[in-house]
DNA sequence: AATACGGGGAA
DNA sequence: TTCCCAGTATT
């Protein structure tokens, strides 16, 4: 451990870093806890260029807790579309239904209580506490991971729960009484922007002189991160059903798997294979269906990448005399939140050439 | 302690 | 390609 000296040396410096370069972000012209709990979760494993205009579109589409709790969840869901952890978007609007009704519309007021919530962790509660109540309580994200583990030379496995604490442990050392806010937003900022993960501006580092990493080059190899996800591939195939007036089927993804809650086409669904023969599936599963085209929509598969499956998508449109369930007008579809890469499909799609 | 959960930007 | 982002919930 450094010297108390050197803690109150880092501090500062941070800070001063931190009024010369700072990013100048909405959530931070408040202390509204709505707003500040939004942008939290909005910003949870996601780049703030990312979530900078959902952060908008969900304050000026909901601007208090309230007009969010009120929304139809399939209305959130499709807010979020695009920004992906959906179950991100489910506890956001369950939150907010606790917090307009049974809170009486006043977020948690420590970061004990706010842990409770759902969808806030350490790192969200910590943030929301310190950045909207200025209580003295220190975040630990990639970024702190960064950083610290850069300054301090620490090589322990960032990925486990005990190093978690240690991090957390050594920041709270760091972390000044009389501002936890700016520190707490100057530390994040300092990973974002100059101590990045690749290539890190060093040579105008702030810390160049006291920078374990930097002064015994392991810089590029830090922080230490050991576990590795393991990614399956799995092949779908969705149908795009058009009956006789122009009509399609959706269906609501609700089993515990990827896009809980979110809408897609009837599809046949494998982690081995693409479906071989779409006719005979087809028939097997709706025995009674009268099919009058089925035309294969991708020549090549579709990749996409998830954190832990790689999907391999196929389109195919089959022209029918009636779904074979609800039936949803091609206009009522953005009414619905659908994965990016459906929708991304869906908006390169033209009707008439589909039918055609 | 491991694993599941999206999508996109940067190198 | 590979990494990882203002992480959390579940197992």
């Amino acid at each position: 451990m450094r010297s108390i000296l050197f803690t109150m040396i880092f501090s500062n410096k941070l800070i001063t870093w931190y009024l010369e370069n700072k990013r100048f972000l909405p959530w931070r012209e408040t202390k509204n806890p709505y707003a500040i709990w939004l942008s939290e979760i909005i910003l949870q494993q996601t780049r703030v260029a990312q979530g900078l205009p959902y952060f908008e579109a969900f304050l000026t589409t909901y601007p208090t807790v309230k007009d969010l709790a009120d929304a139809p969840e399939d209305d959130v869901m499709r807010l979020w579309q695009g920004l992906g952890y959906y179950s991100r978007a489910r506890n956001l609007h369950a939150t907010a239904k606790k917090v307009a009704y049974e809170l009486n519309g006043v977020f948690p007021p420590n970061y004990k209580e706010l842990l409770t919530l759902k969808g806030v962790g350490e790192y969200t509660a910590a943030a929301i506490a310190s950045i909207a109540y200025d209580e003295v309580v220190p975040v630990v994200d990639g970024n702190v991971f960064r950083v610290l583990s850069r300054v301090y030379g620490i090589t322990s496995d960032i990925s486990t729960n005990t190093t978690k604490k240690e991090f957390q442990a050594l920041a709270a050392t760091l972390i000044p009484q009389h501002d936890p806010a700016t520190f707490n937003q100057a530390i994040m900022d300092f990973g974002a922007i100059q101590c990045t993960p690749k290539s890190p501006d060093c040579p105008s580092c702030p810390f160049i002189k006291e920078c374990v990493a930097y002064q015994t080059n392991q810089v590029a190899v830090l922080p230490i991160k050991l576990s590795k996800v393991k990614v399956k591939k799995r092949y779908l195939d969705f149908i795009i059903f058009i009956d006789k007036d122009g009509n399609t089927h959706i269906e609501q993804r609700t089993a515990k798997d990827i896009w809980q809650q979110l809408y897609q086409f009837p599809v046949f669904d494998s982690f081995t294979h693409h479906v071989e023969d779409i006719d005979s599936a087809l028939r097997e599963r709706y025995d009674t269906l009268y099919i009058k085209e089925i035309k294969e929509l991708t020549a090549d598969a579709i990749t996409h990448q998830l954190s832990h499956q790689k999907l391999h998508i196929k389109f195919w449109c089959v022209q029918i005399e009636a779904t074979p369930s609800v039936q949803t007008s091609w206009e009522d579809l953005n009414k619905f939140g659908f994965p990016i890469v459906i929708h991304n499909f869906i908006t390169s799609l033209d009707l008439k050439t589909l039918i055609s």
